[in-house]
DNA sequence: GTCTATATTATGATAGAC
DNA sequence: GTCTATCATAATATAGAC
């Protein structure tokens, strides 16, 4: 690997940066777990250093404070998981709405499992009307949220969601999917759910699905619009 | 009010141990506001003594130590929401499975909306495996729960409930009434929806009723068992 | 890019005057 | 029962050597 710097817009990746990139990503998933668990204000910038094993001045020096690696972790989660929605729905695209949305929930259910963080931050910072709140849904949130809406008001229309409120309907399932996952730890002992069992899982979305999108999907005519 | 003792068991309050009552209530107050919003780690007790309006020598002196005003406090929440469930049950014991249920969830959201921190502590606690989840899930949790779970397996066997796991299913009624309401600073923002608003509240618990136990009441036989 | 050392403030808990 | 004063520790952040 050259060290000089060639032709292209982007010369290649030296050695430093390559170390810096694995310091960061190593800064990064330990946030993530830090302050899923702890909040913004419960966890301390040594906390995670010492989670990713890094000395603790290198969070100055890659993010420049604590306030800045929490949006960056965020940004982190939230990115990842946007992605993963969008390939659903482009593996799905040639599904009936019901099947998108079923994919849709089944991608959330399995996300939530991997990366509970997802729901935690969120509850965590909701606890209080705070700036990363606002930053967070108008980033993050929206985006996704928008998308949703119509999607389950269409579903609506076609009388295969139950009817009422959308926005509501989209929470009760976020909240019933996401939320739920976010409880694992208490699950178990509590209700003697098993979230580590992928069975679990598969039960889970079903019974999202059975619940909230109760009704078929009508025979579609040839010539209908999409 | 005689300040002297009486013949009688429990001697009459003096002026110093009302005093004394009043400090722990204003305590007990600014605990549950400041331990939900900032998780336990996240809470200084100068904080919630500053809430409070107390001085923070004071948590030592009533409570022994963050960890003991902590319990008093999540006690004090969960006494309370118990204390208003099992009237909802006794207000409604005339009726038939359906409408109790009904009124428990509708009990619940109320509550949600009144004390938020009922969820949100669940939630900050049950980010990692720790003592304080144990106690809460032994001491609160499992009483409502397991009560809970034979109602909502007795609506299914009347095909009033959707079917499927009952823990699975009373979760999710949890997660989308508490675990809703526990997400109120952030709901106006990303979906319109405010939980300040009357209506909404029964907007949503009857979304959940018409969602989660979608079933009639079979006709009741006169001679059949309760 | 990495580390040690440190300035400054915040925190949990206690001692002891009143 | 209430308050001031204080100790030991932990926190965020920075300066500066290597």
């Amino acid at each position: 690997m050259p060290d000089e710097p060639t032709l292209h817009n982007q010369p290649p990746a030296r050695k430093q940066q390559q170390r810096s990139i694995v310091t960061q990503q190593k800064l990064l998933d330990a946030a993530v777990e830090a302050f899923s668990e702890n909040g913004f204000k419960g966890t301390s910038t040594r906390d995670i250093a010492e989670r990713a094993g890094v000395h603790h001045p290198l969070i100055t020096y890659h993010f420049k404070n604590k306030d800045q690696l929490w949006r960056a972790a965020a940004d982190y989660v939230f990115g990842t998981f946007t992605e993963s929605l969008s390939n659903a729905l482009d593996e799905y695209k040639e599904q009936d709405p019901k099947q998108r949305m079923s994919a849709l929930i089944h991608t959330y259910v399995k996300y939530a499992r991997a990366q509970p963080a997802l729901h935690k931050v969120m509850v965590q910072e909701a606890s209080y009307p705070n700036a990363r709140l606002d930053w967070l849904i108008e980033r993050h949130l929206k985006p996704i949220f928008t998308v949703t809406f119509g999607m389950l008001e269409k579903l609506q229309q076609l009388g295969v969601a139950v009817p009422g409120n959308p926005a509501l309907l989209f929470n009760m399932i976020r909240l019933s999917s996401g939320g739920l996952l976010a409880l694992g730890n208490e699950l178990k002992a509590s209700s003697g759910i098993d979230i580590d069992d992928p069975k679990t899982l598969n039960e889970i979305s079903e019974m999202i699905v059975r619940v909230f999108l109760p009704g078929k999907m009508p025979a579609r005519r040839p010539d209908s619009a999409n």
